[in-house]
RNA sequence: UGGGGCGUGGGCAAGUGGUAAGCCACGGGUCUUUGGAACCCGCUACCGUAGGUUCGAAUCCUACCGCCCCAGCCA
């Protein structure tokens, strides 16, 4: 069943049975009737799609419950097709549907139905209806029906044909059938209750005359019956025990209860309603979907941003992963909205099991290896999965020339960067080390060519000496690398509910003009070429994509972007960045001296010189249970009271108690900073130095000041 | 205005009279040749509100408030 990624390396056959299925207030129910004896202990669910559009994410929900509880219970779950629209329905959308579900991992064996199949049957239990004058043809139109049903605060009115005799009914129906009558002129309705607070139980309509080709019954029919009317003899049929529907049937189940009675169905079944799959940046309805197709606003119902089944498989998205989502999301009847975070996490997490590891540069930055030989080239062997030693090696020819994407390097980098950086050192992940030596830029002052050197004595990534290096990039090869296009996708709505818009606006003012990005001339290591459509990897450092089954081919690869990885760097830096910023526009810095490039961001003598610095002695000194780096310090600022500081400095103080005394220079105008143990109300000068042996810190003292004498 | 449902931390969601699971998100940390993954910690919930029953209430009762669905010859 799962042949459509088990080929790929590594990755597993099917998801594991998860270990404790997930309970909720159906399988509840099922326990109830099952533990009363009811349907001599058989469990039969249905999963009834309308074939007039794709499958998304919410029929997911559906198909994975359906399916899935049958499973459970050594039951069985049919595929039907609730066909009784022709002229909204197609082919096309049955194939679809189909190919969706047998893709998701599910199997209705022969149990495939239409309730186009009935149609004979659901005839014949009409004019029984009819015969037991539960049922009449009426000839009032569209309008009139309308007008006839009231509303909230009126009731219904009878049809004047309400009261035609049974003969009358069953000629009229008969000739309805033959064609006699034109679309619209006359509708089959139940008798039941013009006053029912229940507008369903208002004289529902059973069949409407419809000249419109069927898509399996063609033209032999001319009168349809609706849904009310076919959906609960179509589950009695079928002997369905359980017919699970989403909570906008509720008020239905006394009508649907009201016909199985009526016509004395043996094996009745049973209606339950649950909350239908709402999910944020996203609309789930078909109308608006198909509309987003037929407007062109995305390239089909495949697209990789629509929520389809089929549009999240081309984006990458795997059975198991929609599975273990649907798993997570649970049952129940509260109307909720779900983020796109979990199903992301869904992905992810099956992903990050089975997807190859392989580097792609999506915006290439051309590195020289200056003491590397031109001629020279190196093939690293590079593990498919840093977990999985099982999955193997691929091959990472290496040369004078590389690529690194252009995003790893800042000439002047901020806070944090563990990148590159002019003088920094960093891995070329399963490579070697290299340093940055020079920057190549063009008359615009573009970066486009950097300068480094590597270091032999790495071979493989790991420093011969032990040095610690934080930073390791993604890289490829310039004189191997594969080109390829890459599609970067992001959410379809800026809104998490697209839904909300101004005024005289609709849900199409919230599409993300940004949701699709397409790179071209993207750089992929050699062990890509021949990859064949919808296989997933992970491009290392950048996230899960999947050849596009499509358009991609072995000799024309393209790439969808699944998900991103996690990452904590743009986390950090959107916190830095809000601190960083309004600072900038208050102060320019001044220009630095030639020849001096300040490390981050630049503060001037201004900045320094406002530090109101303080002798201050130290009262207290502790550790911190659970900081490695904390002191808890007290100090004693003579006038202007004692303060709480929080200085990390317990990597370079092997005991606190020895700066019990110790008069220090605390910075006393800073504003208080709250921190994980508590708020720091100052900071202390230390002065650092870099030596062979590691950091040295030297707290700065003033051991002749007075506690809050100032210090210039 | 009638009817049918639903309200548990930012999002889902367990809980079914005995003192509030789990997942995601978020924050912090450990580790790390992916700033990935993994692991550890935190997120200290007046269970929509107000009364009542009870030794004890998210669970039972009453009232109120809020949200969703229904007036297709759609499903």
């Amino acid at each position: 069943m799962s042949k459509h990624t088990n080929d790929e390396p590594g990755e597993r056959e099917k998801a594991p049975a998860p270990s404790a299925p997930a309970t909720n207030f159906i399988r509840e129910i099922i326990d109830e009737d099952l533990k009363n004896g009811k349907n001599d202990g058989r469990v039969a669910t249905r999963f009834p799609p309308e074939p007039n559009g794709y499958l998304h994410i919410g029929h997911a929900k559906s198909i994975c419950l359906n399916f899935g509880i049958a499973a459970d219970y050594n039951g069985a779950c049919n595929l039907r097709f609730d066909d009784t629209n022709p002229v909204t329905e197609d082919v096309e959308y049955v194939e679809s549907i189909k190919e969706d579900i047998r893709w998701l991992g599910f199997d209705w064996d022969d149990r495939m139905y239409f309730a186009s199949d009935y149609f004979d049957q659901l005839y014949e239990w009409a004019i029984y209806l009819i015969k037991k004058g539960k049922a009449y043809v009426c000839d009032l139109s569209e309008e009139e029906i309308r007008q006839g049903r009231g509303d909230f605060y009126r009731d219904g009115e009878e049809s004047p044909f309400r009261h035609r005799s049974v003969a009358e009914n069953l000629d009229l129906f008969a000739r309805m059938r033959a064609g006699e009558f034109p679309d619209g002129s006359k509708t089959l309705r139940a008798k039941i209750d013009m006053k029912s607070p229940n507008m369903n139980l208002r004289d529902p309509l059973m069949y409407r005359i419809k000249r419109a080709t069927h898509h399996r019954t063609g033209d032999k029919w001319l009168i349809y019956p609706m849904y009310d009317y076919a959906h609960g003899e179509s589950d009695a049929i079928e002997g369905i025990t359980h017919s699970i529907c989403t909570l906008e049937f509720e008020d239905h189940r006394p009508l649907y209860e009201w016909f199985v009675r009526e016509l004395d169905l043996p094996r009745p079944p049973r209606q339950i309603e649950f909350a239908r799959l709402n999910l944020t940046h996203t609309v789930m309805s078909k109308r608006l979907l198909l509309q987003l197709v037929q407007e062109k606003l995305v390239s089909g119902w495949d697209d990789p941003r629509m929520p389809t089944i089929t549009g999240l498989r081309r984006r990458g998205y795997t059975p198991e992963a929609l599975r273990a989502f649907c798993d997570q999301i649970g049952v129940a009847k509260a109307d909720s909205t779900v983020e796109v975070e979990l199903l992301e996490h869904a992905v992810r997490d099956d992903l990050n099991e089975r997807a190859p590891r392989v580097m792609a540069v999506l915006h290439p930055l051309k590195v020289v290896i200056e003491n590397y030989p031109a001629d020279q080239t190196d093939a690293f062997e590079i593990p498919l999965h840093p977990e999985k030693p099982e999955m193997g090696l691929r091959k990472a020819p290496f040369g004078r020339e590389v690529y690194i994407e252009r995003d790893d390097f800042r000439e002047v980098p901020p806070k944090k960067w563990f990148r590159l950086a002019p003088g920094m050192e960093v891995r070329l992940r399963g490579a070697c080390i290299i340093k940055c030596t020079d920057v190549v830029k063009d008359q615009n002052g573009e970066v486009i060519e950097l300068r480094c050197t590597w270091d032999p004595a790495s071979r493989g990534g790991a420093p011969a000496d032990g040095r610690k290096i934080k930073g390791t990039l993604h890289w490829v090869s310039a004189a191997h690398a594969l080109d390829a296009e890459v599609r970067l996708y992001d959410r379809l709505f800026n809104k998490a509910n697209p839904y909300e818009t101004e005024e005289g606006q609709n849900f199409k003012a919230n599409l993300n003009p940004n949701s699709l990005e397409v790179l071209t001339g993207c750089k992929v290591e050699p062990s890509l070429a021949g990859a064949p459509p919808e296989r997933h990897f992970q491009f290392e450092r950048l996230g899960y994509f999947c050849t596009d089954r499509k358009d991609s081919s072995p000799t024309k690869l393209v790439f969808n972007q699944t998900v991103s990885l996690r990452d904590s760097w743009a986390k950090i830096e959107k916190v830095e960045e809000p601190k960083a910023a309004p600072k900038q526009e208050a102060k320019p810095a001044a220009p630095p001296p030639a020849g001096f490039e300040p490390p981050g961001e630049p503060i001037t003598i201004g900045d320094f010189a406002q530090a109101d610095l303080r002798v201050a002695e130290v009262v207290a000194a502790a550790t911190l249970p659970g900081s490695k780096k904390l002191i808890q310090l007290t100090l004693d600022l003579g006038p202007l009271g004692r303060r709480s500081v929080l200085a990390g400095i317990a990597e370079h103080v092997a005991d606190p108690q020895t700066l019990v005394g110790k008069r220090l220079i605390c910075v006393a105008n800073l504003a208080p900073r709250k921190m994980k143990w508590g708020v720091s109300e100052g900071m202390i000068l230390a002065a650092a130095s870099q030596t062979a042996a590691g950091e040295h810190l030297a707290l700065v003292e003033a051991p002749n000041g007075k506690p809050g004498e100032r210090v210039q």
